[in-house]
RNA sequence: GCCCCCAUAGUUCAACGGAUAGAAUAGGAACCUUCUAAGUUCUAGAUGUAGGUUCGACUCCUACUGGGGGCACCA
């Protein structure tokens, strides 16, 4: 595995430090992990570190004179990488990557295109559930944000080299089934033959479905006793009941209809789909197991997983009606994935609502013995939100996925049909880009925020088309590629004819080659947003380049031939991570 | 009652214990007879409160306030 420069440079300041230890310099015990090294502001270095400050106060000593001693260290090892080190009061080291190391990586971007950065398949397995819509519910705005940021964590840990599972845990199971059955039964097939039912169920949408789900609960706040009629419906259903089966069979084929043909629009596909029904003839097996083990026990009638000390609420394995929870469903998805995938991690990207769920689970399956800790992570994001509170299914209160997809297209388009560059493109054409740019924008809107908060939901936010958005990253690309259609001489980068470097090209420089160090931090960190950030900053740098410099009508050839390769390489690595983020880039806007 | 998450310009968001807290948007002022104005430049504006840890705190700890979520037969 190549090593980025910055662990590179993480590692000269180690064996700076293990010297200053054997020298008795620095306490043997201090802790090497401590060393972090900073992206500072510019005109600060390309890399910085406080070390010599902490180490100064720990041993009582001057930090600028520590600062010193490393530098000194780290210059005797001679690393070609950096052509200099400074040292800023009260002990800060600068780092600058020297130019010729620059050129270097520059050669290699446009060498090796949307494999730079790439890392080697490292024999590590990663499983990422993600989406997990509900069946018989509309692709909701609820679940934008498992969907994307899912797909995105999932790209990452993929170009980095670990062998990947993605995993659409479909909602398919359990007693909103019963509600859904019970109100469809008794409002629309009751009286019905089998056939007349088939031919009923099949002419429902996904729309209707919904309104059934909410009429019931409507309903219900005036007739408690509703709430049992769904329970025993879905008992029917786990029983295997001939008419609950022939109504969950028409719901999960409508569903998937119209969730397959948002997904789409999404451009996300996820490797397999596998529903919570999938699990049910394995969580016998399951209980057994923990009834070994002395974890399950009975409490009111029903069956739960007690933990020891209380260290979290139980959790229920059966009600005491007999049926499945989703507790037990899922701790049976995790043994059958741990069989059949073996993974070295789990990354969940469900609702932070679910945390207490999550963590029940993930528990359990330690407690159970299946798996460590450290295994399993939990991306709970915050939910979207209106300025009044939270969507909810029940009450009819959701945002159609689709509605907002579309809106954000329509106005897309407008922008298209409104510009100069554009008019005489094609509708066909106009179609595409529109699509590209409206979904890229929403998308884009998502991922950029910290998972951990909520957002509001906000028409002109999300559809947002300008400033910090994707479109302006997909705007960037647009333009380098119209740049590089223009020119001409495409021949090669030769660093030799590069005299001296403006500013401005010095800062777009110093932005790509940290593509493969940032996508190993979103990745670490579980924080698409990260790239967004980056991704920014680096188109910023080179509109500021394009605004001041000339490019195609350069003074010099020889600075045309280096502009146009920032060029080449700023459009490549700002599709390399739009495409991580799965977001798409036009060619012309 | 208990547990979890969040609090930064008017608004919506960034910031890995580091140096002058960045953007976007809304407001004010500019820039298209040169490469895509979906762009660029200038301007004004923020870390909820009170303590603590630290050479250094938006970041860590404690309390409080405010918002959101959760706490066994929904998922």
């Amino acid at each position: 595995m190549v090593a980025t420069l910055k662990e590179q440079l993480n590692f000269l300041l180690k064996e700076a430090i293990r010297l200053l230890q054997s020298e008795g310099i620095v306490p043997a015990d201090f802790d090497l992990a401590k060393i972090k090294i900073d992206y500072p502001d510019y005109g600060r270095g390309d890399y910085a570190t406080g070390l010599a400050l902490q180490i100064g106060k720990l041993i009582g000593k001057n930090p600028m004179e520590i600062a010193e001693i490393l530098k000194k260290e780290i210059e005797k090892q001679h690393p070609i990488e950096f052509e200099r080190i400074e040292i800023a009061a009260p002990g800060f080291l600068n780092f600058y990557v020297s130019e010729k190391f620059l050129l270097g990586e520059l050669e290699k971007i446009l060498k090796e295109e949307n494999n730079y950065g790439r890392g080697k398949k490292n024999n590590k397995a990663v499983l990422v559930e993600y989406s997990a819509v509900n069946i018989a519910k509309p692709f909701g705005i609820g679940h934008l944000r498992s969907t994307i940021i899912g797909q995105a964590i999932y790209n990452l840990y993929g170009f980095l080299g670990w062998k990947t599972i993605g995993i659409n845990h479909l909602g398919d199971w359990g007693t909103q089934f019963g509600k859904l059955s019970y109100q469809l039964f008794e409002k629309k097939l009751k009286g019905a033959s089998s056939k007349e039912a088939v031919k009923i169920l099949g002419k429902l949408t996904l729309a209707d479905f919904e309104k059934i789900y909410v009429e019931f609960h409507q309903e219900a706040e005036g007739k408690p006793e509703m709430a049992d009629y769904g329970r025993q419906w879905f008992k029917k259903l786990e029983d295997g009941d001939k008419t609950a089966k022939m109504i969950w069979i028409a719901c999960v084929k409508t569903s998937l209809k119209e969730f397959n043909r948002i997904y789409g629009l999404l451009g996300v596909k996820i490797d397999h789909a596998i529903g919570e029904s999938f699990y049910l003839d394995k969580i016998a097996e399951v209980i057994n197991e923990a009834k070994e083990k002395g974890l399950a026990k009975e409490s009111q009638g029903a069956l739960i997983f007690e933990y020891p000390n209380e260290v979290l609420p139980p959790a229920m394995f059966l009600k005491s009606n007999e049926t499945s929870t989703y507790f037990s469903r899922d701790l049976a998805a995790i043994k059958y994935r741990i069989k059949q995938w073996h993974p070295d991690l789990f990354i969940y990207e469900i609702g932070s609502e679910q945390a207490l769920h999550v963590r029940q689970f993930f528990l359990a399956s330690e407690l159970l013995g299946w798996a460590q800790k450290s295994q399993f992570v939990h991306i709970g994001h915050g939910l979207y939100r209106t300025a009044e509170g939270k969507f909810s299914t029940r009450k009819g209160q959701t945002i159609h996925l689709e509605e907002v997809l579309n809106e954000a297209i329509v106005r897309a388009e407008k922008l298209i049909s409104g510009s100069e560059q554009n008019k005489n493109l094609k509708d066909k054409e106009k179609q595409q880009i529109s699509e590209m740019v409206g979904i890229g924008a929403i998308k884009y809107n998502d991922l950029s925020q910290h998972y951990s908060k909520e957002i509001i939901f906000d028409w002109d936010k999300m559809l947002n088309l300008k400033g910090n958005s994707g479109p302006y990253l997909q705007y960037v690309i647009a333009r380098c590629q119209s740049l590089l259609s223009k020119a001409k001489n495409r021949r090669g980068l030769d660093p030799r004819e590069v005299v001296e470097m403006a500013v401005e090209e010095r800062a777009v420089l110093g932005m790509l080659f940290k593509f493969p160090e940032i996508v190993a931090e979103a990745a670490k960190l579980f924080s698409p947003n990260l790239l967004c950030n980056f991704a920014y900053e680096l188109a910023q740098k080179y509109n500021l380049l394009y605004e001041k410099l000339p490019i195609l009508n350069a003074e010099k050839k020889e600075q045309k031939i280096f502009r146009l390769a920032l060029t080449k390489a700023t459009a490549q690595i700002l599709k390399n991570s739009l495409t991580l983020l799965g977001i798409k880039a036009p060619e012309r806007m």
